[in-house]
DNA sequence: GCTTATTTTTTCGTATGGGAAATTTTATAT
DNA sequence: ATATAAAATTTCCCATACGAAAAAATAAGC
């Protein structure tokens, strides 16, 4: 019985992630902002006298002000751990112009897929044809994870969407909705219309 | 829908991120971990009573402290920061008609913000006139986190991207990029230009 | 040079973090 | 129930976070 506790001191070699890398991270993302310590300190609540320690690893913030620290720069807090110079190790750059987008064809709509060379994207782009003219057209209105933009590029269409009455909409309008609720869209004359849809999540079925 | 913008002051209110939030969860990924308080403490170097008292909300840990915690759980930083349940209203929509926006207006271009009545979208869509002619109107590139795509809607632009070549684009075409690229968008043509940009964050300067 | 304004760093006091050890609570047996 | 052991909490105390105000350091004019 009794314990199997024969290493004490697991020791930790760890990383050892010092605070000194949150002032590094720090200086510099508050430089690039081009803040001063004051106006930095009220968009974080933060003193300027506090900041100014952490920025010279005099300091190891709390939990709040850690967060606070954030939400006032405007990045994720993971962020403001990770000790590598984030400067340029990504940047990547699509360009796709205009029609040749990837085409994908359904019954009601026809997608033109853009940017298909980039892999997990933040959110979708897609240039969609309205082929639907009524809504009859759709055996059950589209429903899937997310939320989704529409704006209209040409044409008239009529949106859909669960819970709400049909939505009339001309170029320059946009729609915002949680992909949740059941939706479709359906030209709203005798031509075709096209829409720039944007979606948080890669589904479309 | 979408009418005014009854919020004049865009100050902050900080959603105020307690270690509370930290509590909550720490429990949670521990009972989860089935670790006892000593085994954890062995695991990430905190002591057993200091770590007791964060699971009560009774202590706010430094950033060392926090960083060992991530360590030791093996879990993102970014997972100590986020609140146990996402909340996401179900079912929420919002229209804006063409012009509709709210508008803000910097140096070089004049953003028309949509759908201003619905927070923490998962995406930015924003209507944007391009104003600046030459590059030179930026004393430096925009640079912050997240991804962004830019979609012509009138007029011809130069989109100017660190480490890319400048690219002109006409109406229809579109570009994908990662936002840390310092980044700027000017006008080909003597007209303005307007373009749709979609950002991941909500970050506007 | 000197003056004034702005930004950053130091000082200092109070509040809080955090470890070692004592105490209490929660099992698991006998 | 009592005894025993492990887990969780509390106590005590020193080290440190952090804000207000003072002091330095920079910057911008004159």
């Amino acid at each position: 019985m009794t314990l199997e506790n024969r290493e004490p001191a697991p020791a930790l070699p760890a990383p050892e992630l010092s605070s000194s890398v949150l002032a590094a991270k720090l200086r510099l993302l508050r430089r690039n902002a081009e803040l001063t310590l004051q106006q930095l300190s009220r968009r974080c609540g933060i003193s300027a006298s506090a900041l100014s320690k952490i920025e010279n690893g005099q300091l190891s913030p709390t939990y709040e002000k850690i967060a606070a620290l954030a939400l006032g720069l405007n990045v994720e807090v993971g962020e403001l751990f990770s000790p590598t110079v984030k400067a340029a190790p990504l940047g990547r750059r699509s360009v796709t112009r205009r029609n040749q987008g990837v085409a994908h064809r359904t019954d009601q709509y026809t997608y033109e897929m853009l940017h298909t060379d980039l892999a997990d994207k933040r959110f979708i782009p897609l240039v969609t044809t309205v082929r639907a003219h009524d809504r009859a057209e759709f055996t059950k209105l589209l429903s899937h994870d997310g939320e989704e933009l529409l704006f209209v590029l040409t044409g008239e269409v009529i949106l859909h969407t669960e819970g709400y009455e049909p939505l009339h909409m001309s170029p320059g309008d946009s729609c915002y909705f949680d992909s949740r609720m059941g939706h479709a869209c359906v030209s709203g004359t005798e031509e075709d219309a096209t829409v720039l849809w944007v979606s948080s999540h890669a589904n479309m079925r």
